[in-house]
DNA sequence: GTTGCGCGGCC
DNA sequence: AGGGCCGCGCAACG
């Protein structure tokens, strides 16, 4: 029964309904792409939101169990002792779970000592004193005990969480033939197996009603014991204590002292953002506009919290406006900046103080008035900055004094969250809402902000962040990375001249040779399938052709290049070949097209280097990305042969650091043998077979350097044994003795290894040797595959991240030299351990000098930096 | 049209 | 079961 004028109370008990949607979810189709399990939280979700859309609470809280230790296992050690411990991979869901609720506004109840049903019990019972329904919902059998006119059970059926039977007191007496209130004693007597409560031998629930109808009480019935005949009857009287026991430990605690009554437990608004960006965590999709229908909320309406201060009203102004506003405020240590961008060009400029506000539209007197101050040192702070200082540059302003980048600033704070907007920032480090025009709507009813009000949020944001950047990361930014964001602006302003001829004679090649590929291909299956198709390829292969499987991927099994190669191994097939071949041409082609359509009027393809783009520090390239040419084998060296020098200028020039990340390996672990690799000038890979194969160098066979090869390189990745066979293609036995025989020589490199994760997982992150960090949560996560992919990108984000940081610094360096020096060579790109430099004429000299010495001065470590330069007229005659 | 996946290019 | 990226085509989804 209830009462619709009552307000309605649902407790539920998350512990025990999670870990029965763990149960009853395949654990393979609930994981994140980086192997989080999320079956539990889904299935408790699920659950969950079909509950709360069918019941319409209007109060409501989750409880869970602290640990498994409670006054019950103190008063009898026993208890649920014959639980198995609990899946590590459930347990990490439990806080995931909570986070989702905690973003739902939902309660979340937890108290050390007691049980999640007991916390459920007192609020059960406070509830009905303060008049509310209640409905319990809960996994335990305990929980029947709690029914009465005023609560309700709903527990789940066997068939999974998402069946709930109800239990009224009425219910309870149709299953069990007694009211609520008797079932602790049913229990008592037959025992509870999941506690591990042994009951009266022989007596199930059958004889337990008949006994307590015939005694009235459980009392009455232990005081008379000697009244039941038979073997039941000696039983019983010999478990008299234990029945006892039993009863008063599965007679739930109604008054555990709470933080919250149920009177604080009123439902609240979702917190729409903080829903939207756990859901994406966790990558469920949808379960969003479920909760949304549930709980109630739009999820476009994430609540925007009241600005801590008022934005000042932007003023518009002219350029003689914008001359006095500067006048105005010439004390002023610091100003946000933005520079709208309309087709590549300044569009509109907002200047604001926290005070104070002023906005033009750009002009080129607009553009002389601020070109001064633009052009001085006064500190400004932008949000993506490198965008509006090519706009300027294009408007033939230099901008200077750029003091900070929110979207830098934020990135090195938590490189792997995707604040890609001064919206994102606002909302993040703010806790406010940054005014949005609704892009749905023909007249917004929403006006966005302007570009003096994104000046003032952006020197908002400068504050917040700085108050949390730890010393190094500040230094990170205003020593690497600002200075940095110039240079790729200069050279995204450049771009690399590109040969439309030489691709497009290359492509129609390509493009004849994959046909022909395709029609032979066809011919030895008896059919014309989509090669490009994988779904299409493992018909042909395992089921067609019936090759055996391969590698399990998440929609089947693999066809990559690796699983193809092993195949043709095991049983040769004419159109496994043929298939590698076609789709080498057809990615050349892919590439070739792509970087033709991306050659500009001018003949140069300008990519955009996109300065957070890796959580390591690298930067990344779109648009096209340039930092993935084809240069493996001859013939894809044909694409970087398009790559020209351009007109006016002389040459190309290359310059890479060679093995930059085994020398900052042998400096951070100050392996003695690594170190005297580096300074005696033997190649590094014949130095080090040498020592691990136990030859003279000179001895060194191709074989004997592929290995150690390989084994450096995987070192840095954190490269397994199995991962070593794989590659080499030799026994996991041979791997593994190679892998022994290595660290006997260079075992400090190992010891390095260990104890950077090690310290990584007290400290939370890593850190580079310019101070650069990076957060690693998940090394202490009790899912082994999360722990340890993240032990193995720990152990390679400080040598990626420094060297990343030393090619940074040169390369800012170098461009500055090159001006200083007033050299009209320009570096064009960076390909993570090699720049492409456009030399002027009559230059070669000076800038090779130049951009070697800052490269190779750039970082002074215990081993030297070693940098090779190449020359020609196109990058793959300019390569070595 | 968007999204996830498999695959493969680079360092 | 090897770290960091970007982008293509296919297939499924809306």
């Amino acid at each position: 029964m209830t009462d619709s004028a009552k307000p309605t109370l649902l407790i539920v008990d998350g512990h025990s309904l999670a870990y029965r949607a763990f149960f009853a979810l395949p654990v393979d189709n609930f994981s994140t792409k980086d192997g989080q399990h999320t079956n539990g939280i889904y299935g408790f979700l699920s659950m969950f939101v079909n509950l709360v859309k069918a019941e319409q609470p209007t109060h409501l809280a989750v409880a869970f169990d602290t640990s498994r230790h409670s006054f019950r296992t103190d008063q009898y050690p026993e208890y649920k002792a014959n639980r198995s411990e609990s899946p590590a991979e459930f347990k990490g869901q439990i806080p995931l779970l909570q986070d989702c609720l905690a973003a739902m506004n939902v309660t979340v109840l937890t108290k050390e000592g007691v049980e999640a049903d007991d916390i459920l019990a007192t609020l059960a019972t406070q509830g009905v004193e303060q008049g509310f329904n209640v409905l319990v919902c809960s996994g335990d059998r305990d929980t029947i005990q709690l029914v009465t006119d005023d609560v309700t059970l709903l527990y789940p059926s066997v068939q999974g969480v998402s069946q709930l039977k109800r239990y009224t007191p009425d219910a309870v007496v149709e299953k069990y033939g007694l009211p609520p209130a008797n079932y602790p004693d049913i229990a008592a007597l037959v025992g509870e197996t999941s506690d591990n409560l042994p009951g009266v031998p022989k007596v199930g629930e059958k004889t337990a009603v008949k006994w307590l109808t015939q005694f009235g009480s459980l009392d009455e019935l232990l005081t008379r014991a000697d009244e039941i005949k038979g073997v039941v009857g000696g039983n019983l009287r010999e478990h008299l204590d234990t029945v006892r026991r039993n009863r008063s430990l599965n007679a739930l605690l109604r008054d555990v002292e709470l933080d919250a009554a149920p009177a604080d437990l009123g439902t609240q608004p979702i917190d729409a953002v903080a829903v939207r960006d756990i859901f994406a965590r966790l990558e469920f999709r949808t379960l969003l506009p479920r909760v949304f229908e549930a709980m109630g909320g739009d999820p476009a309406d994430a609540a925007p919290a009241e600005p801590a201060v008022a934005a000042p009203a932007p003023v518009e102004a002219d350029a003689a406006g914008l001359t006095a506003w500067l006048a105005a405020h010439t004390a002023h240590p610091e100003f946000g900046v933005t520079v709208t961008v309309e087709g590549g060009l300044p569009a509109r400029v907002g200047l604001a103080t926290l005070e104070s506000a002023v906005e033009a539209t750009w002009s080129p007197d607009v553009a002389d008035a601020l070109r001064p101050w633009l052009e001085s040192d006064t500190p400004k702070v932008f949000t993506d900055a490198k965008t509006q200082v090519k706009a300027l540059r294009r408007a033939d302003v230099v901008l200077s004094g750029l003091a900070c980048d929110t979207l830098l600033a934020g990135w090195l704070l938590r490189p792997s969250l995707p604040d890609k907007n001064l919206a994102d920032l606002v909302y993040r480090f703010l806790d406010e809402k940054l005014p949005e025009a609704d892009p749905t709507q023909l007249v917004p009813e929403t006006e966005g902000a302007t570009p003096a009000q994104l000046a003032w949020y952006t020197l908002r944001v400068t504050a917040a962040l700085r108050d949390e950047l730890p010393a190094s990361v500040a230094s990170v930014l205003t020593d690497i990375e600002l200075p940095t964001l110039g240079t790729l602006a200069a050279m995204e302003l450049a771009g690399v001249a590109v040969s439309h001829e030489k691709l497009s004679s290359f492509s129609t090649e390509l493009g004849t040779r994959a046909d022909g590929i395709a029609q032979e291909a066809y011919a030895t299956i008896g059919r014309e399938v989509n090669l490009g198709s994988p779904k299409q390829l493992q018909e042909v292969l395992f089921e067609q052709l019936e090759l055996p499987k391969t590698r399990k991927t998440k929609t089947g099994y693999s066809t990559d290049a690796g699983a193809l190669a092993d195949l043709q191994e095991s049983h040769p097939h004419p159109f496994l070949d043929l298939l590698l071949q076609h789709r080498e041409a057809t990615k050349l082609r892919q590439i070739i097209e792509s970087l033709d359509t991306a050659i500009g009027g001018d003949g140069r393809i300008r990519t955009t280097y996109v300065q957070t783009g890796s959580q390591t520090g690298r930067l990344s390239s779109t648009d096209p990305n340039l930092q993935n040419i084809p240069i493996r084998n001859e013939e894809s060296r044909r694409i970087r042969a398009a790559f020209e020098v351009g007109a006016g200028y002389e040459t190309l020039l290359t310059a890479d650091y060679s093995q930059i990340e085994m020398r900052i390996m042998a400096h951070l672990s100050g392996d003695e043998g690594l170190i005297e690799a580096f300074n005696s000038g033997e190649d590094l890979h014949r130095f080090v077979g040498a020592r691990v194969f136990g030859v003279e160098p000179s001895d060194v066979t191709p074989a004997m350097r592929t290995k150690v090869k390989a084994m450096s390189y995987g070192l840095v990745y954190g490269l397994s044994a199995f991962g070593l066979s794989k590659q080499l293609r030799i026994e996991q036995a041979e791997a593994k003795q190679l892998m022994m025989e290595y660290f006997a020589r260079f075992g400090a490199v190992r010891d390095y290894l260990r104890s950077s994760v090690e310290q990584a997982r007290i400290d939370g992150y890593t850190e580079t040797i310019f101070g650069r960090r990076r957060p690693f949560p998940d090394l202490t996560s009790p899912n082994r595959v999360l722990r340890e992919n993240a032990e193995r990108a720990a152990l390679n984000a400080p040598i990626q991240g420094s060297a990343a940081d030393i090619m940074k610094i040169a390369l800012f360096r170098i461009h500055d030299e090159l001006a200083s020096a007033d050299l009209a060579s320009r570096v064009l790109l960076q390909i993570h351990d090699e720049l492409v430099v456009e030399v002027a004429p009559g230059e070669w000299d000076a800038v090779a000098e130049i951009v070697s010495a800052r490269m190779g001065d750039a970082a002074e470590l215990t081993v030297p930096l070693d940098v090779q330069l190449g020359r020609g007229d196109n990058w793959d005659d300019a390569g070595h």
